[in-house]
DNA sequence: ATTATTGCAAAAAATTTGCAAAAGC
DNA sequence: GCTTTTGCAAATTTTTTGCAATAAT
């Protein structure tokens, strides 16, 4: 199977876009780092390693990451735009704890089956789908 | 049953807050207005209505008007917040059409079950779920 | 009379854009 | 060498906040 590294050069060549510095370091970080993360933590730990790295790199950066397929924007209802690994991740859901912000994914065939299903009826090609559920989670519901 | 305004003024006592003019009006022009507007849209049109009203009181009014749960957030995807009614509408979800935008609501049993079911085998206690579909619509399957 | 609300303008927060200098191919 | 990208700062966009004047009970 292609490397994540290969599946964006590939997409640039193709685009007709550069493998800049900048771009391959914000791969590799974003790769490395945990899922569902706001483009302010992206930008911080990207200046670990490239100190001079402008916050609109990382903005532009995550669209052609976005667009290739290897990540996916993510949005809990906090305000707060986050992303997700899409690279060797299957399709999954989210449970949202509304108290400690913890998120729990799940997958469930069951589900995905009964979304296409809906769509048929409504004879509707669908392209992408998000389900989450929101509430507490079980740690939470030990403390207060 | 009680009405959307009976409800509306029931929370505003309950929480020591006053039925103003400008309350009552955006209440109304929401309740009458499609589902799923944006501020803008709903500011634009309680405008007509009272010209003088500020931006800042319908952020706050929609605030306190999804508190007392007769409406709701939603999120499209687009990056615009959208409010939609919750007073005598069931929960549904959502398709929703990247081409035109069109919004289709439709309600599952057996996905709020599955929801449901979920949420416990994670001991998750859930408190509102959401689920959404995206793709073509079937008119614009048609159209190019 | 007392307290909450309003409109306005300013502030914040999040994201995008213009542009000259630098880097990639 | 030509084109794309970068970093920076400025501009946009969306939402919130401070505050003196006003309205509600």
């Amino acid at each position: 199977m292609k490397s994540a590294e290969t599946i964006f050069r590939q997409y640039l060549k193709e685009k007709g876009l550069l493998y800049s510095k900048q771009r391959e370091q914000i791969l590799k970080t974003f790769m490395k780092a945990r899922s569902h993360l706001a483009i302010d933590d992206l930008y911080n730990a990207v200046r670990k390693k490239k100190p001079r790295i402008g916050l609109a790199t990382v903005y532009r950066t995550m669209r052609v990451i976005c667009d290739c397929g290897l990540a996916g924007e993510v949005d809990f209802g906090d305000g707060v735009r986050r992303f997700e690994h899409k690279y060797r991740h299957q399709h999954h859901h989210h449970l949202v704890c509304i108290k400690c912000g913890r998120v729990i994914e799940v997958t469930s065939n069951q589900i995905e089956s009964l979304q296409k299903k809906l769509a048929r009826q409504h004879n509707f090609a669908p392209t992408k789908d998000t389900m989450k559920i929101f509430g507490i989670c079980s740690r939470c519901q030990g403390n207060g």
